[in-house]
DNA sequence: TCTACATACATCATGCATCTAGGTATGCAG
DNA sequence: CTGCATACCTAGATGCATGATGTATGTAGA
């Protein structure tokens, strides 16, 4: 058998996952597996985003607003839809920074892990 | 009109409401509605938790073997079904603390506020 | 006494984000 | 020509939080 199969991150925070889209694409404008690439570089492994969360994510951001997209070539030399952050997406992306910090703060301090 | 509506922190992150449940109940056993309380209390009134998220969690626990409970008398001077934490609840808790570490401080590193 | 409010429990319908599992298509390496 | 990475997508199931609603009791105040 395999080494240990290792416990394997579980899934998202619910919630989570549209607000890191916003602050990636507040980076730079990227296509969608490329994001999701990203996100898992960055968290170095912890967060892995199924496809299956991640367009609907997009098209969800999309409709509303905070999102536009455009199709180009990717730097693999591919067609790609890439994303980027409309002004009503920046704000949005600072309101649910807001959130998330109040958020984490809150349940820190019930966890006992204030600071 | 009011002075200002004030926003309303809004309601909880998914997925975290059983571990925070678990949490308090290690510090000592509570009675449903005195848990919602604590929890309210200690994050300084951002976490508001519904009594129609409460009650199905308490059972899902419970079910799982988490929690233990019993009428008693609350300090009311009413009768109140307190939760304890079983040994397997501990267990669980601890490994919730640990997933929430892991996934808190993966969206911090996104979000930019590693420290 | 009557009313309102806090305590204390509970369920149901709804909404919604995520996951699993499937599918299409292209380009490149072996 | 086979497999893998890239790149997009949807459908169905699951599971949790919410809002609405319901019951019952004790107590403070009018």
């Amino acid at each position: 058998m395999p080494p240990t199969p290792e416990p394997k991150a579980a899934g998202l925070l619910q919630g989570t996952l549209d607000m890191m889209i916003l602050q990636v694409l507040a980076l730079e404008p990227q296509h969608g597996y490329a994001i999701a690439s990203r996100l898992q570089q960055i968290s170095q492994d912890v967060l892995q985003v199924q496809q299956g969360s991640l367009y609907p994510a997009l098209h969800r951001l999309e409709k509303k607003g905070w999102l536009a997209a455009e199709w180009k070539e990717s730097e693999q030399g591919r067609m790609a839809k890439i994303y980027s952050l409309t002004k009503a997406g920046k704000k949005q992306l600072a309101e649910e920074t807001e959130n998330w910090r109040r958020m984490s703060a809150a349940i820190g301090l019930v966890m006992g892990t204030a600071r």
